[in-house]
DNA sequence: TTAGGGTTAG
C-alpha cells in the first residue's frame, strides 16, 4: 500500500506507486493519478505520462468500471493522450472486455497513424470474442504487417467457434506460407482445441514433441495446456514430468496438476501435491480447492475435506461457489453423512442447481433415507423439468417407490409425459480415423 | 514498455 506523507512525492514515485500495485482498487488508482498529474512538469520524459496512465487503467478495468473508463477516457481525450499507441490500445482493450460497441466506436475515432500492431492486434481480438467470424477474418485479411499475436489470435478464434477444420488449416497456412515462428502461446492455443475436441493423446505428443524440437520452453500457458492436454489423455506420467520442468510454475500450474490427479483418482498425490503447494506459499484459487476438495471426496477424506473448506474460506478468504458446494455435499453425501450434506444445501448462498441435488438424492436412494430424500425432492422439483435433468426425475422416481409413494410416481411420470421427456438410454462411441469436427472446407 | 494463450463439482 502506498502510504501518503508529508513529503512531496516526484511523477517517478508516484508512478512507480502506481505500477507497484500501490494501487489496487480504481479510487485509489484515479487519487494517485491525480497527484501526479499535478506533479507532472513540461520538462518531464513523455513516456511517464502514457506509462501512468496505462497502469491506472489497469485497476479500472479490473473493477469492470465502465463509468471511469469513460470518465478517464475524457481526461485522456482533454490531454492529448490518446494519440500514444500505447494509451489507444490499453483504453480499447479496456473497453473491449467490457462493452465491445464502445470499442468499436474507440477505434474508429483513433487516427490511422496512431494505429499500430498493437492497436491492430486488440481490435481483432476484440472482433473475435465479440463480432461474427466472418467480420473479424475481414479485418485479419486487412492488417498489413501482420504478426505472431495478429495469427494467435485468428487461430484461437476458430477454435473458439467450434471451427476446428478451419483452425487446423489456418496453422498450416502459418506455418507453410509465413517466416512467422511459432511460439508458447500459439502451441497452447492449438494444443487446448486438441485438447477439448477429444484428440488426444497423439496430438498432445505431437505438438510437445514440435516444441521440443524448435525449443520453445513449456512455459506459462504452454506448460499449463500441457499438464491438462496430458492428465486428459491419460498420462500422468507425462503430466508430471511436464510439471517438474516448468521454469516458473504459478497457481495454474499446480491447479491444472491437482485437478488431473484427482481425476484419476490419484487422490492421495492430489491431496499431498495441494498441501506442497500451501507450504510453498502459492496462493491457491477457486479452481485449486475444487480439485483438492475433489480428491477428498473421491477417497471419501471427509475430515481432510472439512479442512480444506475452511481453510479455503478463513485463510485465503474465498467466497465458495456452486463447485465447492458441490464438493462438499457430495463429501457428506458419500459418507453416508445426509443431514451434514442438507446442512450444507441450506447454508448455502447460491441456488443448488441438478448437479447438487442429484448427489444428495442418490445418496437418499444409496442409504435409503426417507425423510431427508421427501424434503429435497420438494426443493429440486423447483428446478422444473427439462431435458437435462431427466435423471434427476428418474431418481426422483426411484424414490417414490422406494417409499412406497406410488402417488409421487404418477405425478413424475405424469409431468414426463406433459413435458414430453424421457431419459435417454445411455450411449457412448469412439471415433477412430476421422474425429469430429473435423469435416468442413479449409478457409479460403 | 500498450496486443494473443492456460486450470474447476454429479
Amino acid at each position: 500500500m502506498f502510504l501518503f506523507t508529508t513529503h512531496r512525492h516526484t511523477t517517478r514515485e508516484l508512478l512507480n506507486a502506481l505500477r507497484g500495485g500501490g494501487a489496487a482498487c480504481p479510487s485509489s488508482a484515479l487519487h494517485l493519478y491525480s497527484q501526479f498529474r499535478l506533479r507532472l512538469r513540461p520538462s518531464d520524459p513523455s513516456h511517464l505520462a502514457w506509462r501512468a496512465a496505462v497502469v491506472t487503467l489497469r485497476p479500472l478495468t479490473a473493477a469492470s468500471s465502465l463509468p471511469l473508463i469513460s470518465h478517464f477516457h475524457g481526461h485522456l481525450l482533454r490531454s492529448n493522450l490518446l494519440a500514444y499507441p500505447q494509451i489507444a490500445s490499453s483504453l480499447l482493450r479496456s473497453y473491449s472486455l467490457l462493452s465491445p460497441p464502445s470499442a468499436h466506436q474507440l477505434f474508429d475515432q483513433i487516427p490511422p497513424a496512431t494505429r499500430n500492431t498493437y492497436v491492430l492486434n486488440v481490435m481483432l481480438s476484440s472482433l473475435c470474442r465479440s463480432s461474427d467470424l466472418d467480420s473479424a477474418r475481414a479485418f485479419f485479411d486487412d492488417i498489413p504487417d501482420k504478426d505472431i499475436v495478429c495469427w494467435s489470435t485468428m487461430l484461437a478464434c476458430y477454435f473458439s467457434r467450434g471451427r476446428l477444420a478451419d483452425g487446423f488449416a489456418f496453422f498450416r497456412s502459418v506455418t507453410f506460407t509465413t517466416d512467422i515462428a511459432v511460439d508458447d502461446v500459439m502451441l497452447a492455443t492449438l494444443l487446448t482445441a486438441c485438447t477439448s475436441a477429444g484428440l488426444l493423446p497423439p496430438f498432445c505428443r505431437a505438438i510437445h514433441g514440435y516444441a521440443i524440437r524448435y525449443a520453445i520452453p513449456p512455459s506459462m500457458h504452454l506448460g499449463t495446456a500441457l499438464i491438462d492436454g496430458y492428465t486428459k489423455a491419460g498420462r500422468l506420467d507425462y503430466a508430471t514430468r511436464v510439471f517438474a520442468l516448468v521454469p516458473h510454475r504459478n497457481v495454474i500450474h499446480w491447479t491444472a496438476m491437482i485437478c488431473g490427479m484427482a481425476s484419476h483418482l490419484c487422490n492421495n498425490e492430489a491431496v499431498q501435491l495441494f498441501e506442497e503447494m500451501c507450504q510453498r506459499r502459492v496462493q491457491p484459487n477457486e479452481m485449486t480447492f475444487t480439485g483438492a476438495l475433489r480428491a477428498c471426496v473421491n477417497a471419501g477424506l471427509v475430515e481432510k475435506g472439512r479442512d480444506f473448506f475452511k481453510l479455503m474460506v478463513d485463510r485465503y478468504c474465498l467466497e465458495p461457489d456452486i463447485h465447492h458446494y458441490g464438493c462438499m455435499v457430495d463429501l457428506y453425501a458419500k459418507a453416508g453423512l445426509l443431514e451434514d450434506a442438507y446442512e450444507v444445501i441450506k447454508n448455502m448462498k447460491v441456488e443448488p442447481n441438478v448437479i447438487i441435488w442429484t448427489s444428495l438424492l442418490t445418496a437418499c436412494k444409496e442409504f435409503k433415507n426417507f425423510e431427508i430424500a421427501v424434503e429435497g425432492i420438494e426443493k429440486a422439483l423447483a428446478l422444473g423439468i427439462s431435458d437435462e435433468n431427466t435423471g434427476l426425475y428418474m431418481l426422483i422416481t426411484d424414490l417414490y417407490a422406494m417409499g412406497g409413494r406410488w402417488d409421487g410416481v404418477i405425478k413424475i411420470r405424469r409431468l414426463m409425459q406433459e413435458h414430453n421427456v424421457w431419459k435417454n438410454r445411455g450411449l457412448s462411441s469412439i471415433k477412430v480415423d476421422k474425429p469430429q469436427g473435423l469435416s468442413s472446407a479449409a478457409p479460403s
